[in-house]
DNA sequence: TATTATTTTTAGATTCGCTTAAATTTTATA
DNA sequence: TATAAAATTTAAGCGAATCTAAAAATAATA
């Protein structure tokens, strides 16, 4: 089991994300954008992660993850999520601030380390936004939600999961004090910007964008 | 502040803690033996840090510090001891354990954590092994304490720290349980190969090298 | 003190992870 | 479908952090 870098961990880690969307298959340019890289560096990263067996890789058509690299991906998001969970929890971090410093504790190297820390937390399923901590075998339970933003009117929802990848995004989250597992209904949608009106908890009745509630997902209760 | 390379901040680290034992001068040799690398790329090293004034560095004579230097190497300690008293006090890692972990968290980069962290195991002076703390400012406790191995005879002593460099060596304080704060009395000393016989909390008897005792440092009750 | 041994530095090279610029392939469009 | 646009790869190169081998400076010793 040769340790792979932090770097190689990374592009492991964002070939897994960009293609849950997709059906597993990344284009470079994706990658790119996301790792704020040029294209020609990831061409260059995919063919040595290539070479190693960590992903396919063809020229000109996308990347997608092998069995190995899906498992290596998968430890790097336990480790990613654990210790999101633990900022949060333990040390008492905002959620906005907790990205940052778990993309660097994610590659902290040793298993006896994580371990120990998902006791610790007690074997936590979900971590502070809402996304599915897998456990050391891999296995992670997947959260059975909609995006906010097709949602239905009058329902009852309860606020499960936000995208995580924008501080911003979550600095308004705490603005609006919105929180996860909050009740939502949505009271009207406005056909010409989509914008969301909806009342949290029976109580408070706030305007959100497009923009915000595709960030969101919930659960129907 | 430009923020140091991981490589950096250990190279400043050692330089601090090879320099303790003398007068803060620490020659090219014993770095490149601590860091386990060529002589060669220590010079390297060193120049640079001298040109970004981290330290101050005259060829073939010696390295040490600048206040800057200072600085920096004093709060990676602090980074370093924080995190070995977090493994140690929550996670529950045994001590011979928590080097090479701590070594890799101690380049995490965010001040917020690492305050955090400081809060939340109780500002804590003392770390694992002994070994002072540095608070925010880089202040620590001189903990005023002997080597065991210059200990009198029938004198109460309470150990009060242990090098942490070897983990076979702390493997070895858990096997014969010795652990930090217990009683010893010196009851022998052989002039032969300097083997000290000892009292531990006035019950267990044992023996340990001249080796052992050069590791460990006790406090006069 | 002259010579030898040791320590340290210099010189030249390598790997990793990135860059820009140019070439190539694929995709979109007139 | 020919051409333009976009995406991707190739080529060449750079800085950081290492290495080995050779040269130079310092320390030890005969």
């Amino acid at each position: 089991m040769t340790t792979l870098s932090a770097v190689e961990e990374n592009y492991l880690k964002y070939i897994f994300q960009l293609g849950e969307t997709q059906d597993g298959l990344v284009k470079t340019n994706d990658l790119a954008y996301k790792l704020d890289h040029s294209a020609a560096s990831v061409t260059d990263m995919l063919k040595k992660l290539s070479d190693k067996r960590f992903v396919a890789y063809k020229k000109y058509y996308g990347v997608s993850l092998t069995k190995l690299g899906l498992q290596i991906a998968v430890q790097v998001l336990r480790k990613h999520r654990l210790w999101e969970t633990f900022l949060v929890k333990n040390l008492k971090f905002t959620w906005d601030k907790i990205h940052d410093i778990a993309e660097q504790l994610e590659h902290i190297q040793s298993d006896e380390l994580i371990d120990k820390m998902d006791e610790y937390l007690g074997f936590p399923k979900f971590d502070p936004h809402g996304d599915p901590i897998p456990d050391k075998q891999g296995n992670m339970l997947i959260p059975n939600v909609i995006c906010l933003a097709d949602a239905k009117l009058k329902k009852q929802y309860i606020l499960s999961n936000v995208n995580d990848d924008s501080a911003a995004f979550l600095k308004y989250l705490n603005k609006i004090q919105l929180q996860l597992n909050d009740k939502i209904k949505i009271t009207d949608k406005e056909e010409f910007d989509e914008t969301i009106q909806l009342i949290i908890n029976d109580k408070k009745q706030i305007t959100i964008s497009k923009d915000a509630a595709q960030n969101m997902f919930v659960k129907v209760v």
